[in-house]
DNA sequence: TGAAAACATTTTAGGCTTAAAACAATTCGG
DNA sequence: CCGAATTGTTTTAAGCCTAAAATGTTTTCA
C-alpha cells in the first residue's frame, strides 16, 4: 500500500468530512484500559464481600442505593440508578425481600408501583459493610496522590458526557 | 461531636498508624465515576454488537482475544486475558465451537491443555464486526481530546498498578 | 520410582443479566 | 368518557458468571 494514500482520499473529498478510514487505535486502547481497571477493582470488591460478608456485589450496590433514600424508592428508580435492567432488579429485591433486608410495599397513589425501603437489619448490615468497603476503596486506590484523583475525576466526567452524547446521537 | 475529636485521638495514638477514621469519600466517588462511565460505555457496546451482528459481547471479546493469537491460546491464557473465570471460559468456548466460530483441540504434547483457534468464519466476522466498533468507540470518546486521552491512559495505568498491588497486598 | 503437589479443564449449584413479551394501571387526547 | 399510548413491573428464555469441588494430567522431589 503506498503512503500516499490517504492524502489521495482526501483530495478527492467535497466539502463534508473525510471518510479515509482513520485511526481509532488510541481511543481502543483507552476503552480497554478503563474496562481492565473497573473489572480488575470490581473482582477485588466482590471478593472480599463474599470472604468478609457473604454478600454478592450486586445485592450490595443494591442495598447502597437505598441507603440513601430513606423513604424508599420505585423499582425503576433502582433499575435507572444501577443501570440494570427491570427484571434484572425484580430478582435481586425478591432475594432481599426473601433474606430480611429489604421491605416491599405496593405505592397507595399508584398501584403499579413498587416501593422499596432496608429494614432496620438491612440498613444495619449494610452500613456495617459499607464502613469497610470504604477503606477497601483507599487501598486500592491508594498510589493515586489527590491531584491524580481530582484529575480522574474531571477526565471521567468528561468521558461520561461524551459517551451520553454518543448514546443519545444512535437512539435520535 | 466536637470538632476537635480527631486532633485528640492522634494524640492518644502510639507508634503505629491512627485509627482516627479516616474521609475516603473522594475515592469512593471517583470509583462510582469509574463504574458508571464503564457501564455506560459497555451497555452501549453491547446493545449496538446485538443490534448489528446478533453477538453478545463476550463472544466478541472471546474472538478479539483470538485474532491477536493466530497460533491460538489455551483456555487458561483466554481465562487470564478476559479475567473470568475458568468454568465461563468453558461455556463461552463451547458455544462458539458449536457456532462454528471456533476450533478447539487439545494439545499433542500436553494432553491437559485445550487450544483454541479462530476458524475461517471466525475470523472473517470478528473482523467485520472489530471495524465497525472501532468507530463506535472513537464516537463515544469524541469529545476527548488527543491530550486527554494521553493524561486518562496515564492515570489508568497508575490506578490499575495502584489496585494490582492492593490486590497483591491481600492475597499475601 | 512413586507419592504429593501443581496445573488445566470441566462440572455443579446458584445467582446474575439481558431483551423481549406479557400484564396491569394510569394518563392523554379526542 | 373511552380508546390509545404510556408507564411500571413481572415473566420468559437464553446466556453469562462465579466459587468450589471434581477429574484427569504432568511435574517435582524425596
Amino acid at each position: 500500500m503506498p503512503a500516499v494514500s490517504g492524502c489521495i482520499n482526501m483530495l478527492d473529498s467535497e466539502t463534508k468530512a473525510v471518510e479515509t478510514p482513520e485511526d481509532h487505535a488510541e481511543e481502543l486502547r483507552l476503552w480497554l484500559r478503563l474496562l481492565t481497571c473497573t473489572t480488575l477493582i470490581e473482582g477485588e470488591v466482590r471478593g472480599r464481600l463474599r470472604q468478609r460478608f457473604d454478600v454478592t456485589l450486586p445485592r450490595f450496590d443494591l442495598m447502597a442505593q437505598l441507603d440513601k433514600a430513606p423513604d424508599g424508592m420505585t423499582l425503576s428508580d433502582v433499575s435507572k440508578r444501577m443501570m440494570v435492567s427491570n427484571g434484572n432488579v425484580t430478582g435481586l429485591v425478591e432475594r432481599l425481600v426473601d433474606s430480611g433486608h429489604l421491605d416491599r410495599r405496593t405505592s397507595e397513589t399508584d398501584r403499579r408501583v413498587q416501593v422499596i425501603r432496608l429494614t432496620k437489619l438491612g440498613r444495619a448490615e449494610f452500613r456495617r459493610m459499607a464502613a469497610e468497603h470504604e477503606t477497601w476503596i483507599a487501598d486500592l486506590f491508594a498510589d493515586l496522590t489527590p491531584k491524580d484523583v481530582r484529575e480522574l475525576m474531571r477526565l471521567l466526567a468528561k468521558t461520561k458526557a461524551s459517551a451520553q452524547k454518543s448514546a443519545a446521537r444512535r437512539r435520535s
